[in-house]
DNA sequence: GACCTGCTGCGGAATG
């Protein structure tokens, strides 16, 4: 991983030498050198980049897939600018830390804010907060540091409200309310730098899309500050450059401002490991829990101090957990689990025993992707699919914080192909093909919520906020009709809610937008941020303690006395009152696990890329690796009885059997696209004959099953007419390139196809409920009010019906549409994937019984069907045919 | 009605 970027490949020595070349700098950069030196440590290279490019006055982003201290790097320029103001200019020579002549400051002699530091967790704030206080305290300088978040006490809080700290460490929502004060303006005008940390966990969503606007704020207020952003290393490091720092308008002449992408240091290998099921012909061809795989993660969990296994599901973290406590009952009390719907309490309890290494396994889903650091552990295993090689660098990430140790994860596969995946995701690794984040494009709602903010904060004047807002990147392209409308919904309710007063948010003062009234003012304040929670009801104990929260249509079947296991308990539901399951603890049986029907996420585009690859040296017998060794006699059996699809070709099986016609199909793109292919193709072949369809896709392809036989031929432009059709295909595999018409996979005509072939008015209201609530639209209620996430959905649904109704032109409908087609179908990739569908050359075999590529989609299928057979005892059916087929 | 894929993140007032 040895991308080169200006600074790296420069010794400190060197970098150093520049750094020194300014005046003035010499005693400040003594200091810093001399702290770093009591910890053993020299600064590297790009900390010096750093630090010359900030007093410099410059703004920029570092980066490193798994380095250390950027932490530092940041951290360093303010303090060197301070000591650097702070002490006599002459001073030229080596400085002593402990008596160091600095100009004397007066110990109370409050420093306004100088430095700001956003982190997107607050758990992070709170670490960040221990980490910064070290330089300040060994050196005796006097800035105040202190955390603002939803966890700061009231006391606190309200000293804030008098006065802030020098340095403060907070999270973007905390920001955006520190905006809505009168005062906005005053309080952040000392601000010397903006630190933004985990920078690629904001990108790409609205959250960090609130931050840009935040930051395009302090732009204006702040001109003198500095941004740094520290991020892992992406697929898009302009993009995310861009996003930070602002960009450059086409609609405005303000120049791009000063930037700078400088690499950290890579100090950590990642190794990708996996384990090999020791019989793979027994090993499952589909399915997703892996439970088989438990000895030899029990031993792999044995073999470390302290480890974390990660699922990608909460409810397979609960099944986890179980079996692990099932086949070691003496672990009872040593291993724990964690997920974003355990009761705040216990995840704080699991990440402090992690801390203090008193765990020996934590089985968690990305809710422990990132936040505080756990030291003690060296083993990280992945349970199913990677989906990604950002993700599970993230993961991988999380072993080995300790010098000189490299990170590791394993990979266990829940399925066979499976193992392909981990292979891929190792090419990714090695090649450093990480994924980009995909950007959004103006988002209206998060728009409105940011005027009303700033109306609060000391009003504002149209044109001059346009030009700040449009130097951001998500609304650099606004347009000023997207401008005008927002203003005008924000202002008046838009023109179907001017009748209410709630709606109209803005009041015109000498030509300044203001927001005076007391209860709006207080509504937007407490519904500031842009994330929006799931519908769930919190589960609890009679006797008080709450353990966690579920959906409400997972209690909704329960009667009393019926037993389930939830934060690793097994409970008895005794009743569901006041919003709230109450439950009693449950002798050890068996009993149900909750699911939550959480968003779906598919192969990323690069591991999908990878995939093919691998997927094509199979094809042409090359198995390279453990992983794909293991796969050879799996993969010899897709082969012989159908293909494996090199990477330029698309594969189409087709079947009959007692059910029907299967077209089984294998883009290798993941399992949004995958979906959103089928309901297309389903669409376009329905169009040549009348057919239907039921649909069942993962990650690796698409089923189209129908009881009549679907114009396949034809959809793909082989044969002119009808009768040609009749051709037999046999057995053999068919070939085709270049056919001059390829309707199926055409990339034309989408925006009017793929409306028409789903459901797409009923997926945007849902979606609605989400741009509601981050528009102001709907208010979620006071804290604990008990309002809930269905009658949030009734509200916004209301406002969606209504909108369409008497506002067809409310942009924020359109955006709901944008959102569903981009979130849910993932259309841009959809579209590259027909582009390069239409280029590959198609391969249709007929095999006579399902391939190990066509199994796991018929399982997928066939579990969403209700059937008296236990579906346990169909699939050991079906695999006994398949192994008898086999021999 | 029995089956298991379907993630994460924050914040908040007034009145007694």
């Amino acid at each position: 991983m040895n991308r080169s970027f200006a600074g790296v490949a420069q010794p400190a020595v060197a970098v150093r030498k520049v750094f020194l070349s300014k005046a003035g700098r010499r005693a400040a950069v003594h200091v810093a050198e001399e702290w770093f030196a009591a910890r053993g440590w020299t600064p590297l290279a790009f900390q010096y980049e750093v630090w010359s490019a900030y007093l410099d006055g410059e703004s920029g982003l570092i980066h490193s897939a798994t380095g250390t201290g950027k932490t530092l790097a940041a951290w360093w320029g303010p303090l060197l600018e301070y000591i650097e103001q702070s002490r006599p200019a002459r001073s030229e020579g080596p400085a002593s830390v402990a008596g160091a002549k600095r100009k004397p400051i007066r110990r109370n002699a409050a420093l306004p804010l100088r430095v700001l530091w956003i982190t997107p967790l607050r758990a992070l704030a709170a670490d960040t907060l221990e980490s910064l206080a070290v330089p300040l305290h060994d050196l005796d300088i006097p800035f105040t540091l202190e955390s603002r978040t939803g966890d700061t006490k009231p006391g606190q809080r309200a000293r804030q409200g008098k006065h802030l700290p020098t340095a403060l460490v907070t999270t973007p929502e905390s920001v955006t309310l520190l905006l809505t004060r009168d005062d906005a303006r005053e309080i952040f005008s000392d601000l010397r730098a903006i630190i933004v940390d985990e920078w690629h966990e904001l990108m790409g969503t609205k959250r960090g899309v609130q931050v840009e606007l935040a930051l395009a704020r302090f732009r204006t207020l702040a001109p003198q500050a500095r941004t740094w952003g520290l991020s892992a290393t992406i697929g898009n490091l302009q993009d995310a450059t861009d996003a930070l720092l602002g960009c450059r308008s086409e609609r405005t002449e303000e120049p791009a401002p000063e930037r700078r992408i400088v690499q950290g240091e890579e100090t950590k290998q990642v190794i990708v490991d996996s384990l090999i099921p020791p019989i793979v012909e027994r090993f499952p061809w589909a399915g997703h829990l892996g439970t088989q795989m438990i000895p030899q993660v029990i031993q792999a969990i044995e073999e470390g101090q302290t480890s974390i296994v990660f699922t990608n599901t909460r409810s397979q973290t609960e099944i986890w957990y179980q079996a692990i406590l099932a086949a070691r009952p003496e672990w009872a009390g040593s291993i724990a689990l964690h997920h974003s719907s355990l009761d705040r309490k216990t995840r704080d309890w699991v990440e402090n025993n992690m801390r203090a290494g008193t765990l020996r396994c934590v089985v968690a889903t990305s809710s422990l992707d990132l936040g505080v650091d756990f030291s003690p552990v060296d083993r990280v295993l992945q349970i199913g699919s990677p989906k990604g090689v950002a993700r599970l660098l993230q993961r991988a990430g999380r072993s080995g914080h300790r010098p000189g140790v490299s990170s590791r994860v394993t990979c266990v596969p829940t399925n066979a192909l499976e193992l392909v995946e981990v292979a891929a995701v190792r090419d990714g690794f090695e090649s450093g093909a990480i994924e980009g984040r995909l950007q959004v494009e103006r988002p209206l709602d998060v728009l409105a919520q940011h005027l009303v903010t700033v109306a609060l904060g000391g009003g504002f004047v149209p044109d001059a906020l346009l030009r700040e807002v449009r130097t951001t990147r998500a609304y650099h392209d606004l347009t000023d009709d997207e401008w005008q409308w927002v203003l005008h919904f924000v202002g008046t309710g838009g023109d179907s809610l001017q009748a209410y007063p709630e709606y109209a948010r803005l009041e015109l003062d000498n030509g300044r937008y203001v927001l005076t009234n007391r209860e709006l003012a207080r509504r937007h304040r407490m519904s500031i941020g842009t994330i929006v929670s799931d519908a769930h009801i919190v589960v609890q104990y009679q006797r008080g303690s709450v353990l966690g929260s579920v959906e409400e249509s997972f209690v909704a079947r329960m009667k009393p006395g019926d037993r389930f296991f939830f934060a690793g308990t097994p409970l008895e539901f005794i009743r569901v009152r006041d919003m709230r399951v109450w439950v009693r603890r449950a002798p050890n049986t068996r009993g149900a696990i909750p699911r939550w029907m959480g968003s779906r996420m598919p192969l990323s585009g690069e591991l999908a890329h990878l995939l093919r690859n691998r997927l094509g040296e199979a094809a042409d017998g090359i198995y390279r690796g453990p992983e794909l060794e293991a796969l050879k006699e799996l993969l010899t059996i897709q082969k012989k009885w159908s293909a494996i699809p090199h990477a330029d070709e698309l594969l189409i099986e087709r079947v009959k059997t007692r059910d029907g016609f299967h077209l089984f199909f294998y883009p290798l793109e993941g399992r949004l696209v995958h979906e959103g292919l089928a309901a297309l193709f389903a669409y376009r072949m329905s169009r040549l004959a009348p057919i239907s369809f039921v649909m069942s896709s993962n990650d690796w392809g698409f089923e189209l099953l129908s009881p009549t036989e679907a114009p396949l031929e034809r959809a793909l432009g082989l044969w002119a007419n009808e009768s040609e059709t009749s051709v037999a295909l046999s057995d053999t595999v068919v070939v085709l390139s270049d056919a001059e018409d390829l309707l199926l996979l055409s990339p034309d005509n989408l925006a009017d196809d793929i409306p028409a072939s789903l459901n797409a008015a009923e997926m945007a209201r849902r979606q609605f409920r989400e741009i509601a609530r981050v528009a102001g639209l709907v208010f979620p209620g006071f804290p604990r009010a008990g309002k809930t996430a269905r009658q949030l959905q009734a509200s916004s649904g209301l406002f969606f019906d209504v909108f369409q109704r008497y506002d067809p032109g409310n942009l924020l409908l359109a955006q709901a549409h944008r959102e569903v087609l981009e979130r849910q179908l993932e259309r841009s990739r959809l579209g590259q994937t027909l582009i390069r569908l239409s280029q590959s050359k198609v391969v249709i075999t007929e095999p006579k019984r399902f391939t190990p590529l066509s199994f796991p989609l018929l399982i997928d299928r066939t579990r969403n069907k209700v059937s008296s057979e236990k579906l346990s005892d169909r699939i050991k059916r079906m695999q006994l045919a398949l192994e008898k087929a086999a021999g």
